[in-house]
DNA sequence: CAGAAAGTAGACTGGGTAGTCTAGTAGTCC
DNA sequence: GGACTACTAGACTACCCAGTCTACTTTCTG
């Protein structure tokens, strides 16, 4: 009488994927229950899995944070490298799902500090490393004026998101991925930290 | 025996104070109770006030975004606008009370969109239309060099507040107001869309 | 076949919450 | 004094939720 069909493709991983979703979309608020029924499985079979929801909250989390991590290869010129990266890290963090479980993970903040401080560290921290890295090795190599490679990093990762992630958070909007506006990024970038030209 | 020295200066706007700071200590899932107690005011008398914790919660938020709106004059040149303007945006907006209510109306933007949008166009995108109405009129006046006033603003209202921002609503840092740092911005902004070297 | 392992349905505990209702108190104005 | 207004304390309803417990079924394994 059981559907023999259904592949039952690991209880857990079927537990933490429809908790996965149920964070994303309601939020650390959606009920024990909720999570149980979209991974079509009995609550108690969750207790068996998880101890408690927050351990739950931590798993998907710490799970998340990887999903929000972009390779940077050096490989070309120094602009179509920074033009991959920035495509595809907006492309990342600025899907649904990575609005999402930034903004769960903001929201529960106050309430669970040192899994946000893990999740910032090795998401956007991490992120900004790995760029003033290469960055560093461009200004060493005469590419870019010699400046505070974190700070350049920094300047180039806000300016690819932060407004529109922002709209994303708290407009709930989807067309956020204008195509040209990281080519228009990355050139304003590269006028900022071009050789030459310095300050007074 | 009760207090007749407490000015009882107005019920109304004890009770708005007091949902204020609950709603940003522990955000909309802050009980009413609590909000009465802390306005030291009987749950009823509430409820007199505002016919649902839903429609208290707008008020709220109506009245915050207000405190977020930095104005922006032009007396000076360029550069010390700039400044003046920068370093106030990053104090309000940085503050504790600006990172917490941000972090609660991006918690509950998916429970409140229409809310949410307005704090958004009355927030963040009024700021940025003023700003390039500033900068379009330097590009005009050949100050800066002729560009998007849009992209521009955006821009540096990203640089200034991006990284720091998203710290202290992940991280609940307190310290991010390190005061080089908007000097820091403005001259990258100003490198960036400075006259002359234009782009082939 | 026997027993372990995993899952299921559902009752239950203990706690919290929004919002209503009632009965009473204190001050204010006529 | 009488009526009115604002406020208060607290009971009460009708939910929802995390987590436990029990009794049951299925399935795999030796």
């Amino acid at each position: 009488m059981t559907a023999v069909l259904e592949v039952p493709q690991d209880t857990r991983q079927r537990l933490l994927d429809a908790a996965c979703e149920a964070f994303r979309e309601e939020g650390y608020q959606v009920s024990i229950d909720r999570i149980a029924a979209r991974a079509q499985v009995a609550r108690q079979t969750l207790y068996n899995h998880f101890p408690s929801k927050d351990v739950l909250f931590a798993e998907v989390v710490q799970h998340a944070i990887q999903s929000v991590l972009v390779t940077l290869d050096g490989d070309g010129d120094l602009r179509s490298t920074l033009l991959a990266f920035g495509h595809a890290y907006r492309e990342k963090v600025l899907s649904p799902e990575g609005l999402a479980i930034l903004r769960t993970v903001m929201a529960e903040a106050p309430r669970f500090p040192k899994l946000a401080k893990q999740f910032f560290r090795q998401g956007p921290f991490t992120t900004r490393q790995r760029l003033a890295a290469y960055l560093e090795r461009a200004m060493a190599a005469g590419i870019l004026r010699q400046d505070d490679p974190d700070f350049a990093a920094e300047m180039f990762t806000a300016m690819l998101l932060d407004f529109d992630r922002q709209r994303g958070l708290i407009d709930l909007q989807t067309d956020l991925l204008k195509p040209t506006k990281t080519a228009q990024v990355v050139d304003c970038f590269l006028r900022a930290f071009a050789v030459g030209k310095d300050m007074p």
